[in-house]
RNA sequence: GGGCGGUUAGCUCAGUGGUAGAGCGUCUGUCUUACAAACAGAUGGUCGGGGGUUCGAAUCCCUCACCGCCCACCA
């Protein structure tokens, strides 16, 4: 951050003026939010990444979007806070200590409970402010005074207090069932945990005689191993094939066990064998049909996916491996009828991969079903309370919501809270009255009447303590007064992965316990894919580090990048790094370094002007002047109403058109040979004004470059009477100052400037000759009369004379007139070229003019379409003829 | 098995009824006193296939194909 921007090299060094920039705003506290009396505030509680790692680009999208959003609204006049905070990941983070202390040889249970964790608060701490610096690296103006951390004390109290009124309130119950059991992790997952996928198994068909002799019943499984605590087979009641002899006991092969035939409706008769095997310890569907025909459960595989006791000859061998070994034997014993091949969904543990066990066990269960909390939840969406951006998010947050089943909230994990329940000694384990809650220990013996008793082992679902994150982060429940002006948050941001997950829980939560929703707006953004359109994650190895991103391009390139790709769409592809370089970012960077050096030129010439003028827009009477500060409002609007309405790519690429195109190609330009003459002053003035109205729109999405580069403008600071640019107003006073007079005439003399370039490059001329308009109508000549010094300046002709031309020359026809260029020396060659172009030209026009002409002989169309169109084409038509006409005539001068 | 999203220039993507755009790439020029990470110009698309509605369809409807995602207890 220099005054002498001049002694700056030309190209933008984003890593020197990233860090300078944040220190200065981490110095002044310029991130600090705390309530006042101001009646508008802006409020968001980060999503908390996991501590599992560092951050992947997903994160840098969905913080960016926040930091843009959050920086857009403070610009605007709002009280803005965002809260900041990591999670501590559960089973997340569990996972990747596990494989982590596996690199050493060992397992958690090797080191034990308390060992285990303290590795994991190890990690937590490295990896916890990892995040948080990557999150400043990005730019990222949160309020890191206060940051939070699912463990902390007071969020951890948060929590206990409402399990303990879950538990008081009947949503907390004891359940012995069937449950999708890790054997990785040796832990009860919920059903949004397990992924599902389609895999290519076999279907074995198993004969099982009767105990009696009278023949057999062949049943078709996928799962041979669960064979050995089979209770029952059955057969649907009006299947003909087995009438008589419902009730038969069977003989389990291997294990000589006795079994009934029985008769249920969930087999079905045309699959498989029509018969099917009952395992009520290791299949949901059979547990229930267990339950419905009293049969009795025998688990043959434990926690750990090896076969138990109860397996006999198989104890202790993994069920793959079992599996194996059971086909064998019912081949050489005859049982095995036949294999086919089969397509089964298998569900994998989504952290770790391993295939999921349905294991008949002990859980804690939180009451879904018909519950007040999930129609508060419900309703909230049903009367767009909570908003959802893209709106077809709405549905399926519905749909989720109204087929909820309960939720398993017990984990056998080590890393977590542990569940706030004490046993009574001796109590039964099974029965939920040997239980308390309570959220201390001697609370806990106060209730149990006892100090004889033992806390749980299990602890939360993780996602049970992040459902109070918008409020317990907040002060809930000890202090309201944050809770007063900043809740219910604005909004709420995240890829839809954890829709279901999280983003349903807050609902319900905050319903629950603040009897308010927890945010205004659900925005779920992209998601960002490799190359090859797959997620990209670590085990893919597909994952791009967005430091190594900032490192090559600065973090605003980042981030203009990610927000010119947010818009409601489902993915952002992106390419990977290859030799040093990322093309889609590359772009953004050059975006950066083109703000720098107009900047740098603006700087130049501002120097030795007067500070800026006051605060108050310029009403020059300069076209280029009128046309650039039109081209401002029109700008600031969109970006504006982008913002508001989430489309945040719509306002990168507005930002984008408009400062390269409109600013340095065409005013910029234009401005150059203004600074000498007696308008510059003037000219100057508005440069400077429009570069800092710039500025501000696109702080929000580049923080840093446009803060270094305002530091150094001119009476900038004073003007806007606040030393840093990100508490400058946001400009809306813009807005209703389009002119489309000033557009309408910067457009001819741009169409006449573009046509001379065109004709001199296609022929290859010097610059530096005369040039000739010709113009179709005498206001269109008025308009090139008083802006030709700024078109001989932009196309280096000299002069441009207004009016028919002597001699041999070239030219072509636009929208206004006819641009022709005096031609030295025309060789037979040259003169061919021309003509070649020249037909060319023809053939273009002819084509789009037998388009027109043949609407407009379309009495249909002339009847039918809004006069505004027909006119349109209309004038078309003549345009085209005309310019159509001077071709031909050229061509024919040309012989 | 249901549902959703996508398919537009070589690549990445804009474009929700008036005859298709941007950036990158490619080609041709240019050190024009902010920028070669730049400037000027050019090249490039029967908008996935088929059908329908309409004066008119990338855009609305139907259908098919392919890619991706979500949901679902047929062994």
């Amino acid at each position: 951050m220099s005054d002498h921007f001049q002694e700056l090299p030309t190209r933008y060094d984003p890593a020197t003026t990233e860090t300078a920039v944040y220190e200065r705003w981490l110095a002044d506290r310029c991130f600090r939010a705390v309530p006042d009396d101001n009646p508008k505030r802006y409020c968001i509680t980060i999503p908390p990444p996991n501590i599992t790692g560092a951050l992947h680009l997903g994160h840098a999208l969905n913080n960016t979007i926040m930091d843009t959003l959050g920086r857009w609204k403070r610009m605007s006049g709002h009280n803005t806070l965002i809260l900041p905070g990591t999670d501590h990941g559960g089973i997340s983070t569990q996972s990747v200590v596990e494989r982590d202390i596996a690199k050493e040889k060992l397992t958690r249970y090797d080191l034990g409970r308390e060992a285990f964790t303290e590795r994991v608060n190890q990690w937590a701490d490295q990896y916890g402010n990892t995040i948080l610096n990557q999150l400043k690296r990005l730019g990222c103006s949160y309020d890191w005074e206060r940051t939070r951390y699912t463990l902390d004390e007071p969020y951890v109290d948060a929590i206990m207090v409402v399990f303990e009124r879950l538990y008081e309130q009947g949503y907390i119950y004891l359940g012995y069932r069937i449950v999708n059991w890790c054997p990785f992790h040796r832990t009860a997952i919920s059903d949004i945990e397990v992924e599902r996928e389609d895999e290519q198994s076999f279907l074995y068909h198993i004969r099982y005689p009767f105990a009696d002799g009278s023949g057999e019943v062949t049943v078709a499984t996928t799962r041979p191993e669960t064979m050995l605590g089979d209770t029952a087979v059955a057969v649907n009641p009006k299947d003909p094939r087995y009438e008589g002899r419902i009730g038969k006991a069977l003989v389990l092969p291997l294990v000589h066990r006795e079994i009934p035939l029985i008769a249920d409706d969930f087999a079905e008769m045309d699959f498989g064998t029509g018969a099917v095997k009952v395992t009520p310890a290791h299949d949901p569907n059979d547990f229930e049909a267990g339950v419905r025909n009293h049969l009795p459960t025998v688990i043959v595989i434990g926690p750990d996916g090896r076969m138990n006791e109860n397996a006999g000859a198989y104890a202790g061998s993994d069920r793959f491996e079992a599996r194996k070994r059971i086909l064998e034997d019912l081949e050489a014993q005859g049982y095995l009828v036949k294999t086919e091949p089969h397509t089964k969904s298998v569900g994998r543990c989504d952290r770790c991969k391993t295939v999921i066990e349905p294991l008949l066990s002990r859980q804690w269960f939180c009451r879904m079903t018909g519950t007040p909390m999930v129609s508060k939840a419900i309703a909230a969406a049903r009367n767009d309370e909570v908003r959802f951006l893209p709106g077809r998010y709405r549905e399926i947050y519905l749909t989720w919501m109204e087929n909820l089943r309960d939720w398993p909230i017990s984990r056998q994990l080590w890393w977590g809270h542990r569940m706030p329940l004490w046993r009574k000694s001796g109590g039964d384990p099974d029965d939920q009255a040997s239980y308390v809650a309570a959220r201390t220990r001697e609370q806990a013996e106060e209730k149990a009447g006892t100090a004889d008793i033992e806390q749980v082992e299990d602890v939360l679902d993780t996602w049970f303590s992040s459902a109070l994150w918008p409020f317990a982060t907040l002060g809930w429940p000890d202090s309201d007064a944050d809770l007063k002006y900043y809740y219910p948050t604005n909004g709420l941001f995240t890829a839809q992965e954890i829709l279901y997950l999280w983003v349903a829980r807050m609902i319900m939560a905050g319903e629950e316990f603040l009897g308010e929703k927890p945010f205004d707006d659900v925005y779920i953004h992209a998601t960002i894919l490799d190359e090859h359109g797959r997620r990209m994650s670590k085990s893919k190895g597909n994952g791009i580090d967005p430091l190594d991103l900032i490192e090559l391009y600065g973090a605003d390139a980042l981030r203009y990048f990610l927000m010119s790709q947010a818009g409601l769409r489902q993915d952002i592809r992106m390419k990977p790094i290859k030799d040093g370089r990322q093309e889609q970012v590359e772009q953004a960077r050059n975006f950066c370094n083109k703000i720098w050096n107009a900047s740098r030129f603006a700087l130049l010439n501002l120097e030795g002007a007067a500070p800026m003028g006051d605060n108050r827009q310029p009403t020059p009477t300069t076209l280029v002047d009128r046309w650039i500060l039109s081209r401002l409002s029109a700008t600031a609007e969109t970006v504006g109403d982008a913002f508001g309405t989430y489309n945040l790519d719509d306002a990168a690429r507005a930002l984008y058109q408009f400062f390269w195109d409109d600013f340095c190609d065409w005013y910029i330009e234009a401005a150059k040979p203004r600074f000498q003459g007696e308008g510059a002053a003037e000219a100057k003035a508005v440069l400077g004004y429009v570069l800092e109205r710039t500025l501000r729109l696109l702080h929000p999405i580049m923080p840093f470059i446009t803060e270094a580069i305002w530091q150094a403008l001119p009476g900038a600071k004073a003007n806007a009477g606040t030393g840093y640019l990100m508490f400058a107003a946001f400009p809306t006073g813009e807005v209703a100052r389009r002119d489309e007079e000033a557009e309408a005439e910067w457009e001819i003399v741009q169409e006449i400037t573009r046509t001379i370039r065109n004709v001199q490059a296609e022929n290859q001329l010097k610059k530096g000759g005369e040039a000739y308009f010709i113009p179709s109508e005498p206001g269109f000549g008025e308009i090139a009369r008083v802006n030709a010094p700024l078109i001989e300046f932009l196309t280096r002709c000299s002069p441009l004379a207004i009016g028919d031309v002597p001699g041999e020359t070239v030219g072509m026809p636009n929208r206004y007139g006819e641009v022709r260029l005096p031609r030295p020396r025309a060789s037979a060659e040259e003169i061919a070229q021309e003509r070649a172009r020249i037909e060319k030209e023809l053939a273009k026009l002819e084509k789009e003019l037998s388009g027109v002409v043949g609407r407009l002989s379309n009495e249909s169309f002339v009847a039918s379409a809004p006069p505004a169109v027909v006119e349109k084409a209309r004038s078309q038509a003549a345009d085209l003829q005309e310019r159509g006409t001077k071709l031909r005539d050229r061509l024919a001068s040309l012989e």
